[in-house]
DNA sequence: TGATTTTGCTAAAACGTTTTATATAATTGT
DNA sequence: ACAATTATATAAAACGTTTTAGCAAAATCA
């Protein structure tokens, strides 16, 4: 009751060396030679008194702190919430724990949030980054942690990723509209520099012009949902009735679209067809149920623990060796918001 | 470049001892009578080499870890990883990391989670305990960290709760849909000693026997969404006839009965109204707008993490002075789906 | 038997801070 | 001018581990 349990007080207890303890408990007492009946005496008292060692004392010592820091743009957005259980369930099975937080999109906010990790001795990071925030993620790099970038692609900074195939994805969504028949096709997404939306957007343009087609394109405020949903309200009031069909760059972006459409008392996808991307399970149940490019979750989250951890088990030397871009495809999912 | 900077090499480098330096950088300058000079000569050479305090020293000798452990039942369901946001972001202001995990409501790991936590000495839980935990959370809030419990209630534990009205708000909900003039009501939950799940199926059964109907309960598999679903459409199935109106216990429940009703070609709310626990945003947009119980997320989160924060603030001894129940109200949000 | 190797264990340094107790110089009081 | 106080800075212990280097006893070898 009196002194704490640590090594220390056990080693005087048993009248050992904190050493030998040491050792027993990191299971290199055949390694080191501890005699069998030594063994089961220091894990028999170990058991008894319930003796957790102090994990901030072992980091502090080792320099690894079995933590890995998330970094994602808001952890209550389903597509991040559900790569965050993905991710813990893994790297808790490898002896990991996951410390997390959302940027917002703030860049200022996420250096600050990276130095911290820095100073906690955090092992690894899966970062969602904001734009802005290269010179901060090269340093981090360079500090021999090893990053794995997530979602967005940064240019010029050398460090493993795990992107979907965006332009991709958007360009047959959109080629899939215009063999469906549709002609006046317009792109909605917000007004922003990060890869993954450029891409969208490049994916489209190029599916557009392909098909000698003319390009729609509404580029909405990033922050402020009420504002978004304000702007989008007022373009398609005025569009309305010129547009065929719309691509929207994201799930959130097009959920504000189905409440505007509805406000306007258009029908989908009789008056309006409707594809987003990144699906949710709303689109799934709504009537009619939405078009969507599916991202693979699952195969997001996998690969970037797995990279993660496979330059864990490394020297600092290779962590930063031969890193990989990892580019997954989505799946469309058509459904019933644009069939002619 | 060769050794790590720490404020031992500082103190070398600037021929002045280590006290200064950590007086200094912890605001003590002052108070211990640091001449300006000496303050600003350290001050300045720290901010040349961009030097920062190694975090992991820090906590070992002061016993503060500056994180928060957040254990939730499954962060990626909506409810969950928005209270993780508002905690984050609220911990964040404070100085405080979140260190989270996903219980799956398994006792075992939660278990193992919590001596994790213990092992890295983290500050202060944030617990949604899974049944049969309740040794276990005593024997954590003995050690005299401060620990809240949101979402359950668990019997015998005194600490700190956060909970809603589950009972109260599952009666009035009930008393509405008899109000409107329903008289075979079923309630569909899961198969689960959870206080809230009881509490929210006592509300039923009160406003069913106060106005002399007859219960009809249904109670699901809690493991797997597929195997709840099968049940789920086998069950209406059954009685969709007999029953005029169904309240789901929880939303994820609410949402599987939906496909099924659709499923079934039943319409809501004229062959069967709905009304679910737990607000969700597809129940906004679905047609049908479904009419729910919704919790008030922010002010769970808030007072939660106020909660903890105020304890952090005081010694040891204190910590478990005079446990808070904290019991927020819902708010009734009535829609399409059960108006006759 | 004496030299060598193997076995079993430990002393002490190191990780990078914070904090207590204390030393010295400068200032004030009388 | 001497004591008492105040201002400024530091030495050293402590937090609880891991790990390097090494010691003594026992076993093996020649």
């Amino acid at each position: 009751m009196g002194k704490k349990t640590s090594i220390t007080s056990i080693a005087k207890h048993l009248g050992i060396s904190t050493t030998t303890i040491s050792f027993v408990l990191n299971g290199k007492a055949q390694e080191k030679r501890i005699s069998d009946q030594l063994v089961k005496k220091v894990l028999d008292y170990v058991e008894e008194i319930d003796y957790k060692p102090n994990a901030l004392a072992r980091s502090l010592r080792t320099g690894k702190s079995n933590t890995i820091a998330l970094i994602v743009e808001d952890i209550s957005f389903p597509f991040f919430s559900a790569i965050a259980k993905e991710i813990e369930a893994k790297a808790y099975k490898s002896g990991y724990k996951i410390i997390y937080s959302s940027t917002e999109n703030d860049t200022a906010k996420t250096e600050e949030l990276i130095e911290i990790y820095q100073e906690k001795h955090v092992d690894g990071y899966i970062i969602v980054p904001p734009t802005g925030i290269q010179a901060k993620i090269v340093e981090l790099c360079a500090s021999g942690k090893p990053v794995v970038v997530l979602d967005r692609y940064l240019e010029g900074v050398q460090t493993d990723y795990v992107l979907v195939n965006n332009d991709e994805s958007v360009y047959s969504a959109t080629k899939y509209l215009i063999d469906q028949g549709y002609k006046n096709i317009a792109f909605i997404t917000l007004n922003s520099l990060q890869s993954q939306m450029l891409d969208r957007l490049s994916g489209y343009e190029k599916a557009i012009l392909d098909n000698n087609l003319t390009p729609i394109i509404q580029k909405l405020t990033p922050a402020g949902r009420l504002e978004r949903e304000k702007e989008l309200l007022s373009f398609l009031e005025k569009k309305c009735s010129s547009i065929e069909a719309i691509v929207f760059s994201t799930n959130y972006i097009c959920v504000g679209g189905l409440k505007a459409i509805k406000q306007l008392g258009l029908r989908i996808p009789e008056d309006i067809a409707v594809v987003s991307f990144d699906d949710y399970e709303l689109f799934e149940m709504y009537s009619p149920a939405i078009t969507s490019i599916a991202q693979p979750i699952e195969a997001i989250s996998e690969n970037a623990i797995n990279l993660l951890l496979s330059r864990l088990g490394k020297k600092a030397s290779e962590v930063s060796q031969n890193p990989q871009k990892i580019i997954l495809s989505t799946t469309f999912v058509p459904r019933d918001s644009c069939t002619k």
